[in-house]
DNA sequence: ACAAAATGTTAGGCCTACCTTACAATATTC
DNA sequence: GAATATTGTAAGGTAGGCCTAACATTTTGT
């Protein structure tokens, strides 16, 4: 299968790859009660990141990222991480907060944009 | 029907509003060029939009806003504003990769996180 | 070890937003 | 005032992303 993951896949890739960082190991319901949707829209795209080997999974088997599939989460979460500080850091609002709006502008904003951001942010809070 | 506009529908109560300043009148054709959809495409976002009060329109007879759908449609062109001048003065991007990314994000960013980024920009520039 | 509980999958359906193709209505132009 | 070009619509299809209900598998507790 091809690259470019879609927003959701993209949610999907980075609550996986925080839930292994912090427990070592992630199921779908885990991801199911993180995102809240149902555990069959979990399997669903599963399957689809598997397709494009972001990790690796068999039905009832553990789930695995794959070395392509970590490179892409650290992509995501990296600009997650960056905004969410420019919102809290730079604009002032509450942790909660900045982290929805991160959330939601990380799979939108140009790479020049975020760049543009996270240089703007390292300075001003210098 | 309902309130809340789709990011889609958003996309297309824009564009009409802007061509309608610009040229008095718009068609579906316009709509189309600039959105990048079929013509198809845009019959049906009007239909969606009509039913929810936001234009007048019916078979090959011409668009028309309603208040509402003039008060909305500002709404979203603020704050499409709004952003374009923090990428462009803020940030330094180029005028079409602010727009772009105006675009994108003025769908989801939050109303408080909108009213931070204004402020501040307000402020940066003066 | 085996019943009960938890978890995962499948099947089938819904909605949005797009498309193409074919046809209908309106505008233009000779 | 036709013929032609432009514009608008209807029908039917695709794909993504979600759901519920029913069923399969695995885990847990005694």
């Amino acid at each position: 299968m091809q690259e470019k993951l879609s927003s959701s896949l993209e949610d999907y890739l980075e609550v996986i790859c925080n839930h292994i960082d912090k427990n070592k190991t992630v199921r779908a319901v885990d991801i199911s009660k993180k995102l809240n949707v149902s555990r069959a829209s979990v399997t669903e795209a599963l399957k689809k990141l598997a397709s494009k080997d972001m990790l690796l999974y068999d039905r009832y088997g553990s789930i695995t990222m794959t070395e392509k599939g970590i490179k892409e989460a650290q992509r995501v979460v990296s600009k997650h991480t960056s905004l969410q500080k420019f919102f809290e850091k730079v604009l002032g609002l509450e942790t909660e907060e900045a982290s929805q709006n991160a959330c939601r502008i990380e799979h939108v904003i140009s790479e020049k944009a975020f760049e543009k951001i996270s240089e703007f942010t390292e300075n001003y809070i210098k």
